[in-house]
DNA sequence: AGTATATAGTTCAAAGTTTGAACAATCGCT
DNA sequence: AGCGATTGTTCAAACTTTGAACTATATACT
């Protein structure tokens, strides 16, 4: 039941309808392939002709191809359709504080090559970088004339129609322009996003088991801690690309300083230098954040934290519990506030998943409006090691299976 | 870019076009009438004939009409067209803790009839008091034959597509089902809505000045506090209703009991009890709900106490700019996550919007993720007195010019 | 081996749309 | 009265889905 804007609609041409089907078809291909022309048919309750008609053009478009043909108990065979990924690329790239990871991806998101190095925080430089060890890959792979887009995933907020980074906290950055030297280096199409919004396009275009929901937030807990909105099928982006900044909601007004300069901010309470703040007895705003962020001197992470508790360190094991408390806290203000279908959760902390379920999931419960709600299924993220990088790979290729804008 | 459900998708039949074409030109007529079909054709960027075929439908089906011709400098005049708003009726009904009213307005949303009375606690009898009072509206105002349908505000979570009140915890509620009775009884479809998301409904369609943004929420505060989203022109509900819930997101983890169960809510801190309870010092945990609801022994009202304190009541003042606050403060939660066009807040504190404006303001920019988040418009409910009966009507009204479901 | 039956995919005409141009209806101005 | 501008209608062409008939291909049964 959606309202039309009268100052923004979109007119129905004659082909409007075609295209709608089309972009149907096509995503029944890429969920359920392989498919038969006849199997969409039936899912569509559309004449097999029109999906004739429609198959064809796909193919001819180099979206789709025909592949093996099927079994059936009686009857001519089925010839099955894919989704033309594996020679379709895409670079996907990671800027985190520490290193920037590159990754070569086809269009299913699988990872065909995947290179680090140190981030450099000068743009320029970085950019330079980028486009020197981008051509290298391609080359390195055969896929510099079928690469079709980079897709870049970084810590702060992103005008995404610009793809202006405004704002970086963790690099130091503010209104850069990496899109602009980036395309133009490389000849190549480039999408920036905040890297939560990335998570859940990640999750909605590349999830592992198809059934990711339609209205779904995806909790990226690192650094900083964000969320990514997606109602709808479509990721919630806001006026100012700001929507999702649930991180700096307060747990108490009198808690904690937050390195955002707030108090009480959830992710003063459950981001991987708070964890470690716990531990280490630490007040986080004492510190500059460069201390604990930087390897060079303290390089004890959060990842040996959690390996700590793991192996039985009742310091580490209550460390972490706290922050599983305060994230089963926050995430009740979340669930409460939008109840999605189900909630993904990104971060190192989730490889301790099974340690802290317990206890996310009392806080969660103490707070959530009804039994239901307490209930959401919360998922560790579905999309494998390097949920931001599938996120960058997701910028290029969804755009090619969205839903046509109508009316 | 919408994600298409893979499993539960719209496909384009040969009139999707036309069903499409059709809403986008009610909803021109709607925004912009008086209108022709040559500026509609203009708006629309389509041939006139299209615009002469769909009007013609349109007209046949009782939606709009022609009126007036209007002027033009050269050449023949054009005929006025308009939404047939003033001869379609509607039932619109408030469930409130004290008292339950009782509107008939028109298809603009314009009152015609208003009656009050005591709500009556035990549903049968309510039901049976409201089909009496409908029957008896209707008939005074000839609308009998024409009022297609009753709208239903209550205080509580509704499941809207049964209609089915969850919980009411103010009415005391578990369960409920109205509608079927009250349809059954009056002959009508009967739709109910949870008050917050009404009020929302009620700022998209009958927003006075037509300018309501697409995207934007409604914060209701009164007895409870609640927030309804808007989301590309699309009330969400949310998996279970309960989407817009932020009235118990903690403000601080060991504040004030809330009369949820848990502690620090935003409604603990804001709703019309707990700024009485803020005069009076009163400790909200310790009181029976009842006592502070009930206008039985203790008629002090908020509108009682706001009045004092513009008449310079220092504590009654004191008491409200603290209220003031804490909704800037819990207010910045909300924008921060959605980061909406604009807000609108209702409830009786508004009346005070003058007074409490600047501390609300200074509140939300202490948590405001980015300044342009902090000069988020923030708009009194620009619909008139009763916002929740212009969403109870909103409720029947909104179908008929919402978007076809496509894709 | 030959026939019947079932399923996949294609072809073709009919019906519903938009599209684009031409046409009819007004109205003001000279 | 005639010209030019604007509104609204009519008609054929182009693009869709829709529905039925048709071809291709495979299995089951006699």
């Amino acid at each position: 039941m959606r309202k039309i804007n009268p100052y923004d609609f979109q007119v129905a041409t004659r082909s409007t309808s075609r295209e709608i089907n089309r972009q149907i078809v096509l995503n029944l291909v890429r969920e359920h392939q392989p498919i038969s022309r006849a199997d969409l048919a039936r899912r569509m309750k559309v004449g097999r002709n029109v999906i004739s008609m429609i198959v064809n053009e796909l193919i001819a478009e180099g979206l789709i191809y025909e592949g093996a043909t099927g079994k059936t108990v009686r009857g001519r065979k089925p010839t099955f359709l894919h989704v033309r990924t594996h020679d379709r690329f895409v670079i996907a790239i990671d800027i985190r504080f520490s290193r920037t990871f590159l990754m070569l991806s086809d269009f299913g998101g699988h990872q065909l090559a995947l290179e680090t190095f140190d981030t450099l925080f000068t743009p320029d430089e970085l950019v330079e970088e980028l486009i020197v060890r981008v051509q290298r890959m391609l080359n390195a792979h055969n896929a510099t004339s079928n690469c079709e887009g980079i897709g870049v995933a970084v810590p702060g907020m992103v005008d995404h129609r610009t793809g202006v980074i405004l704002n970086a906290p963790t690099l130091g950055w503010r209104d850069v322009d990496l899109r602009t030297p980036l395309a133009k280096g490389t000849a190549l199409p480039v999408y920036i996003e905040n890297a939560p919004k990335a998570c859940a396009l990640a999750e909605m275009w590349l999830g592992r088991n198809g059934a990711t929901p339609n209205n779904f937030v995806f909790v990226a807990v690192s650094d900083g801690v964000g969320v990514g909105i997606v109602i709808n099928g479509e990721l919630i982006r806001g006026r100012d690309n700001v929507a999702g900044e649930f991180g700096h909601a307060p747990l108490s007004l009198d808690g904690p300083r937050c390195l955002c300069g707030s108090v009480g901010c959830w992710e003063a309470y459950i981001s991987n230098l708070a964890t470690l703040a716990r531990y280490f007895g630490y007040d986080l705003s004492r510190l500059k954040p460069k201390k604990l962020l930087d390897d060079g001197e303290n390089d004890f992470t959060i990842n040996d934290l959690l390996a700590r508790a793991r192996s039985g360190d009742e310091r580490a094991r209550a460390a972490v519990q706290g922050t599983a408390r305060y994230l089963g806290l926050g995430l009740a203000t979340v669930l409460n506030g939008l109840n999605p279908e189900c909630v993904y959760i990104g971060g190192e902390i989730m490889t301790a998943w099974d340690m802290i379920e317990p206890t996310v999931r009392q806080a969660l419960a103490e707070r959530a409006m009804t039994e239901r709600v307490a209930q959401t299924p919360i998922r560790v993220s579905t999309v494998g090691e390097y949920p931001r990088l599938r996120g960058a790979a997701a910028l290029v290729t969804a755009p090619i299976f969205a839903a046509p804008r109508v009316a």
